[in-house]
RNA sequence: GUCCCGUUCGUCUAGUCAGGUCCAGGACACCGGGUUUUCAUCCCGGCAACAGGGGUUCGAAUCCCCUACGGGAUGCCA
């Protein structure tokens, strides 16, 4: 056991953002790969903002994306409670050393943090107007990222608000003093807060610890980072479309980090990723989502999911699109599926693929029927086959191509001409599961009738 | 405006710390070919990058400086 201790300390918001998730998986990561331990902790002081759904839409993502928490909300732990709208009276024992030695005072009924250094007044652009700013010795922040980080910071700034709560850099600062923090493994938007916080470590009279600043994730396309409005932004939207929890967190833990063992698959058991995961592996430009690569990587653990695991995947998909329902016959849908995966990339778009298994009306692609009748009538192609399939003894995809090889040989053809025009008739689809188990699992009534409908 | 961080194929990235093995490797995407009854599978091939300039050096993607560009911060949000 280390004695590393590494935190997640999100807002509950109501949603749950991917750099957000990203963070938790990197705190997540090194904890477990060195033995560590991994705390939840809500950063709840912002009353207006808070919510208890909000707090399950976090605690949920955080459980489908697999990372368990050693200390938190209904973890417990020896360093609670948790919820920092709980511990008003450790930050007023803090904030009460900080007044001990003079750090702070009090202006427009708030509480603020004193820097030392000279005072002078100055013009300031962005606020445009003249303020008070304090030379402050800079500030050196030891980065696992980037490395040696100076920064001085100019403006006093609010601990306690002047309705009494007290804000992010103390809280955030207090608990991870309290809590024991060893390793602060964040975004790097919060790099230029680190000033003020190195400020209050030494303030405090204790050694911060150790930071990592890990790159953003930038939106698709257009500039900035990622915001809740992009596609793809939201970790709870990934489950109902379809996304698999490990593609999910096998694609994110890619951004902005490469394992060391390079030239092995992008697909990482989870096992492997903690195996290798390490703060030098971690790059410091900002990383751009793909949902491209993202879907690949999902489409691969899709098909390497068992046929069991499939279906309890894919069939509240299917219900959703009300495809299917308790009457559905099991047998039936599983071996639907069992043709289905291979050819699966997205659960999203599975009704799209195997759709017209359960339903008898599908929509019908142009294209497709474009190219088929480029080289002969379909229908013409149909009337000609049907008759094998109504004689068809036994429905099975080996004495199917035996029957429709004598067919075709008969006819001096090849079993190919009639191929495509089955399918189109059968699917409404240029392409899906290989064809004659596709037709085995349809069975005689429906692809009869199937092909009768299209004739007529 | 100011401060901080960054910059390798379209995208994610290897290589940068310890300069030569890199006319820069992999993956996704894209394009082409093959397998297959079809296809969103599989296999093979192709396209494609060290931001620009200066310096140090026998030698720079790698070290230094400048510029450009990108990102973040500049809240009594977190």
């Amino acid at each position: 056991m280390s004695e590393v201790r590494v935190r997640f300390a999100p807002s509950p918001t109501g949603s749950f953002h991917i750099g957000s998730a990203r963070t938790a998986l990197f705190n997540w990561l090194y904890a477990r790969h060195t033995g560590g331990r991994f705390i939840l902790r809500i950063e709840d002081t912002d009353r207006e903002r808070n919510t208890e759904e909000a707090l399950s839409v976090l605690i949920d993502g955080l459980r489908w994306l697999g990372l368990d928490w050693d200390e938190g909300p209904e973890a417990g732990g020896d360093f609670g409670p948790y919820f920092q709208s709980e511990r008003k009276t450790v930050y007023d024992e803090y904030l009460q050393k900080l007044k001990d030695t003079g750090r702070t005072y009090e202006k427009d009924g708030a509480i603020w943090f004193k820097l030392q250094g000279e005072r002078y007044t100055e013009y300031d652009d962005f606020k445009q107007t003249e303020i008070e700013k304090v030379r402050a010795e800079p500030v050196v922040i030891e980065d696992a990222v980037r490395g040696r980080v100076e920064r001085a910071e100019e403006l006093d700034f609010v601990l306690v608000r002047k309705d009494g709560s007290p804000v992010f850099h103390l809280v955030n600062v207090v608990d991870d003093i309290a809590m024991g923090i060893t390793h602060v493994i964040r975004g790097e938007d919060h790099l230029s807060n680190t000033g003020k916080h190195v400020e209050l470590f030494k303030a405090f009279g204790v050694a911060p610890p150790k930071f990592a600043h890990i790159p953003l994730i930038l939106k698709e396309s257009g500039t900035g980072k990622m915001s809740k409005r992009d596609r793809g932004a939201l970790i709870e939207t990934y489950k109902d479309r379809g996304f698999l929890a490990a593609a999910v967190r096998n694609y994110i833990s890619l951004l902005g980090w490469h394992p060391k063992n390079d030239g092995k698959s992008e697909k990482m058991e989870i096992n492997e990723i903690i195996e290798s995961f390490d703060f030098h592996g971690i790059h410091k430009g900002n990383a751009r989502f793909d949902e491209k690569k993202l879907s690949a990587l999902n489409a691969e653990y899709l098909r390497a999911l068992d046929i069991g695991n499939f279906t309890f995947m894919a069939a509240p998909i299917l219900s959703e699109a009300g495809l299917i329902d308790e009457k559905t016959d099991e047998d039936y849908l599983q071996a639907v599926l069992g043709l289905c995966q291979p050819k699966a990339r997205f659960l999203e778009t599975l009704d799209d693929l195997c759709g017209h298994f359960f339903k008898n009306e599908y929509p019908m692609d142009e294209k497709t029927a474009a190219k088929i009748s480029r080289k002969a009538d379909p229908k013409a192609l149909l009337a000609e086959v049907l008759p094998v399939f109504e004689k068809a003894g036994t429905f099975n995809a080996d004495g199917l191509k035996a029957e429709l090889e004598a067919f075709a040989e008969a006819k001096g053809r090849k079993v190919f001409d009639w191929f495509p025009a089955i399918r189109f008739a059968l699917s409404g689809q240029g392409g899906g599961p290989d064809l004659l188990p596709m037709l085995e699992v349809l069975g005689k009534d429906r692809v009869v009738s199937r092909i009768k409908v299209f004739l007529a």
